[in-house]
DNA sequence: TATTTTCACTAAATCGGTTTAGTTATTGAT
DNA sequence: ATCAATAACTAAACCGATTTAGTGAAAATA
């Protein structure tokens, strides 16, 4: 069983490329092509499984059928996730995913937009390191489709989806306040990113509206890369202090879980001694000990959101508004606040 | 800052596109291009940020520098590590990843396949359904570059990177067997796939090893589709039963995760009433309550080994043999199964 | 000096589709 | 009977690269 082309599909049947060509992509009447002719090539080509080649075909009509998904990591839980809602919606709709990891490197991640950018991909998704000013602008003067999640430039005119990470943090900050607590902690990492400047913001605000004023030794910023090492020293740090605190915000799961790690190593009472809450959860959450308060992401929304947004630019020939969506986060109580359930 | 195309720099350079395209593609030296005209061709064609349509560059090579992944379920931790890993390795080398989830659908397996294959990706990696001996007949009379990995067809000659389920679930069910435990019981899927035909065997040789009979009722396997809801039953069953169970074997992470939420919820005491132990984990595993014992899957080492026999296959001229892997998984003791640590 | 090599290139075919701009043959209107 | 309109096609250009087969001039060899 040869591979077929449409070539051969024209020769056999003793017709052009071309009405090959209509008919298979569905402009047979509109173009006129008998009825007859039509049958025949379509029975022609499921018998003899014609499959066209994407790259050519892409490469006369200038369009690929690919998107492109540029993530920091698709090993972390909530990046694979976003991911397959992304995926499974793109594939609804005909459209196959091209992904790259940029691991936080903001050059890497200029590279993978050129290399996506070279393989056609008809637009790009990107969870963006927030350092790419360049590429960004280059693909807004072109007019390029794209869209950015969960991190985009506050001050740049994109579309974009995201969680509302302040009003996220403040709702966890004030479950503490409402059941009593007073000396919160917040284990976060350096403000680099947007999600994490809005959750420091949350988590003040939220204070400041019990008329607690937030303290500079209780925020501890740490570096992402080291974070394993650096989280037991932060833990040490707010419960060991003379003014120890009674309760810790992790801005992300894997610190809420690194920092249980910890707590349970040095042998502290959760949430007795110490309540905690999380932004962002590990699908584990619900049965560590104790189970961890969180507030959960709507993952599914955020996919759908971003590739309907994103096919819509694509596919649409009038130029569309410039969207903003900002999706709400939901409090999960768990055990580790104390509060009985 | 209008597109560049090859045609461009040969124009505005006064040479042929042939030199261009040589002098771009490293292969200046040996068609005897004069080493000025190199110079003014790489500099013009850095200055103006050239970088080739990889879809013609594609199509005129046959080859697209693009491989395929497909797996079940990109959001299933196991998988999107794995996912990782592989992108990672294939960036290295220049490839670039397209990946799909086939839902455990062996139709829409076939269907991604033959996707992939029209997008002219140069290999293929797949953890396959195990319901598609079409398609891989295929790829093997075509003698299409592809490697299987968690999923293979035992009865095919074909590439493939596993870990040792059968192993690695013995270790495990005599980890219980030398504990103490002898009513263990083995919460399963309805082994339709290998490695889980596999990790039934591992339980069972591994009572046998100890003068055990396996007992049927014992044994549990539940539909994958609708294991949220069996596992509740399943637990019950073998908990409740007349002659209950003082341990039980999860077959995969998520079956042992809900497996315990179920125990929690039925009040049963773990370790002290039920041991339970699992095949693979969640990274939370450590923290949960209580530590679930699992032997692990090696993930970077299954990434890095399908990587290189892929490329392996795709880049060499001569024929490579056919190369089965089968990694050790690593037994994680924690206090699940009661041992004091 | 005549012939072969080597050097430094290039024209044109090719990959496998899509699309534009025609071309016949037939039908319908006047 | 004549001209315009329509039906049912097709030839050839095009997308943007790669690659094969050659070319003319200079240098090397006989």
């Amino acid at each position: 069983m040869k591979k077929v082309y449409l070539k051969d599909i024209a020769n056999d049947l003793n017709v052009s490329k071309t009405a090959v060509s209509l008919v298979l992509n569905d402009k047979g009447d509109e173009n006129k092509i008998s009825q007859d002719t039509q049958q025949r090539i379509i029975e022609y080509a499921k018998k003899h499984n014609y499959i066209p080649n994407q790259l050519a075909r892409g490469l006369s009509r200038g369009k690929s059928e690919t998107i492109g998904l540029i993530i920091p990591n698709i090993s972390d839980t909530f990046y694979s996730k976003v991911s397959g809602v992304i995926e499974r919606k793109a594939k609804e709709q005909g459209y196959t995913v091209l992904f790259s990891s940029s691991y936080e490197d903001p050059e890497k991640e200029g590279e993978l937009i050129q290399s996506m950018l070279n393989r056609q991909v008809d637009g790009l998704i990107i969870a963006s390191t927030q350092k790419n000013q360049k590429e960004i602008d280059f693909l807004k003067k072109e007019k390029f489709p794209f869209v950015l999640f969960d991190r985009h430039y506050p001050n740049k005119d994109t579309d974009y989806v995201v969680v509302d990470n302040y009003l996220g943090t403040k709702k966890i900050t004030e479950h503490l306040l409402n059941l009593g607590r007073e000396q919160i902690g917040l284990i976060t990492l350096k403000p680099a990113l947007e999600p994490i400047a809005q959750r420091l913001l949350g988590y003040n605000d939220a204070l400041k509206s019990f008329n607690i004023e937030p303290r500079k030794e209780y925020i501890i910023e740490i570096e992402r890369e080291a974070y394993l090492e650096e989280i037991e020293k932060a833990v040490s740090k707010l419960i060991l202090s003379s003014t120890p605190v009674d309760a810790i915000v992790f801005a992300t799961h894997y610190l809420a879980s690194q920092g249980l790690r910890v707590l349970k190593k040095l042998n502290i009472n959760v949430p007795q001694d110490v309540a905690i809450v999380s932004f962002d959860e590990l699908s584990a959450f619900d049965i560590v000990e104790p189970p961890i308060t969180a507030v959960i992401q709507p993952i599914k929304e955020i996919g759908c959101s971003v590739i309907e947004i994103l096919l819509n630019k694509i596919e649409s020939t009038v130029q569309q508004d410039i969207k903003p969506t900002v999706l709400k986060t939901k409090l999960e109580i768990r055990e580790s606040c104390g509060q009985l359930l």
